[in-house]
DNA sequence: CGGGGGTTTGACGAACGTCAATCGGGGTGG
DNA sequence: CCACCCCGATTGACGTTCGTCAAACCCCCG
């Protein structure tokens, strides 16, 4: 870390959306130069700011740098629905243009910076960028899935499974990114958040996760959390790694 | 309705798909025959048929002619999340070509009538049908918003208020397609197949169907559902008509 | 008349939510 | 440096919702 040459701009910032980007499709040097220049019109945003809110057009396609974000709908009694998460690499508001209004809120859960993506989506449709339009359609894609994945959680899974099942999506998530291992991952969410994404209580998530560290399957501590056991939380929760890096690449 | 005649090829069999699309963009009169004129490639399928297995590649866009179909997945004990349901007039399998894998599978829950899309499709990319295209695009923004739907009633919302939500939303969409009054619609639903959809044991989905009766908010017979009370059933379950037809149409 | 799938009912228990109090750590002003 | 404070985590007691098991019922059909 001390002091290696950098050749190219703007080196580092960027780093975890080209890795995610090179997950989704194997981009050419040329494309990869494309997102990493991506670097102006970036954008800083405080925790709890609405990047996005239910209904409004006319947004432009960005990418996650740093931070968390998520997508939600609340009840006008106050109830909340988290439908997912965004991680640095993650993109949001990508569609064809112009974009129909959108069907949830974009809140920021930490500090966040994100960039304007739509140089990409341009480049793509004038046919310049075939795999980075392939890897934004792949990002789609992984996003339904991710979502049915959450339906799943929700609808069928008790709140042990659940906060297993989502541990592990996570963990597979930022490996990807670039920002944590096969066991370890920052987690900057409060107990509140998990319980509006996970559809349960803050106090019965607090009791699954008590009751998942003294059975030794996790640790989590000041924003960090280590699965001890990742194949037992898998066959418990029934964790089902889609997309095990490019698994929905075209062959050709 | 007695003998009236009529000049046009195809007349009503495919009336729900050209129903449903004329409410999401406004079609040309040759659009409009475009659709009706897929009578052709027409296919049958029993109750149970699994039209889409999961992870499948190469489907085909299909419109659904008449009867019910469901998306869903099942977990390796049993369970079974139904994601959503798929009524006349409603597309599947439409997304950019090639056809990425299946995220669920989708099987006909009655006798079901489907027709090829495709050349819709083609149609719509060669530029000779846009506000056809476009009613393409808003049906997946519609479907999108479905799920979100649903997945509120799963997270956030009580056995009660799933109930009374879920029938608001059948009511509205088979009002569309023609297949019902402000009221009264066909209902051929197993009450485990509801359990599956809303995230219920059976028990518990009969025992709230018979408070909603006992309460005068709805009937139930044989097939049939009356929504008796459906301004009350809409501020219990907090339901908010999304798209109260043609919200999505773009501007010009 | 019998059978089978779907519905209904009751009794019981487990999972989960609510209320309320306490704890704990990091930030902040005195 | 210390007292305070605030937000989030934790814990206990208790109530409700919802699931499970099992039996009865109903209706359509053969």
């Amino acid at each position: 870390m001390t002091g290696r040459f950098k050749p190219r701009i703007a080196p580092r910032p960027l780093d975890a959306v080209v890795r995610r980007m090179r997950t989704l499709a194997l981009l050419s040097e040329q494309e990869q130069d494309l997102v990493r220049n991506l670097s102006d019109r970036r954008e800083r945003h405080m925790a709890g700011e609405e990047l996005v809110g239910e209904g409004q057009t006319g947004r432009r396609a960005r990418f996650v740098v740093s931070g968390w974000a998520c997508n939600q709908r609340v009840l006008p009694d106050g109830r909340r629905q988290i439908f997912g998460f965004l991680l640095p690499g993650d993109c949001f508001n990508v569609c064809e243009r112009p974009a129909p209004p959108a069907l949830c809120s974009t809140v920021a859960l930490t500090a966040l910076e994100t960039v304007d993506a739509e140089p990409l989506l341009e480049a793509a449709n004038r046919g310049e960028a075939p795999s980075l339009a392939r890897a934004l359609a792949v990002a789609r894609q992984v996003e339904q899935a991710l979502l049915l994945d959450h339906m799943v959680r929700l609808g069928r899974q008790t709140a042990y499974e659940r906060v297993a099942h989502f541990l592990l999506e996570l963990q597979r998530r930022l490996e990807i990114a670039g920002l944590g291992d096969s066991q370890r991952f920052p987690l900057p969410l409060t107990q509140e958040i998990l319980a509006d994404a996970l559809g349960l209580s803050i106090v019965h998530v607090n009791r699954t996760l008590q009751q998942l560290r003294r059975e030794r399957l996790i640790e989590l501590r000041s924003g960090v959390a280590i699965l001890l056991q990742p194949d037992l939380l898998a066959s418990i929760s029934d964790f089902r790694p889609t997309t095990p890096t490019n698994a929905l690449r075209r062959p050709a």
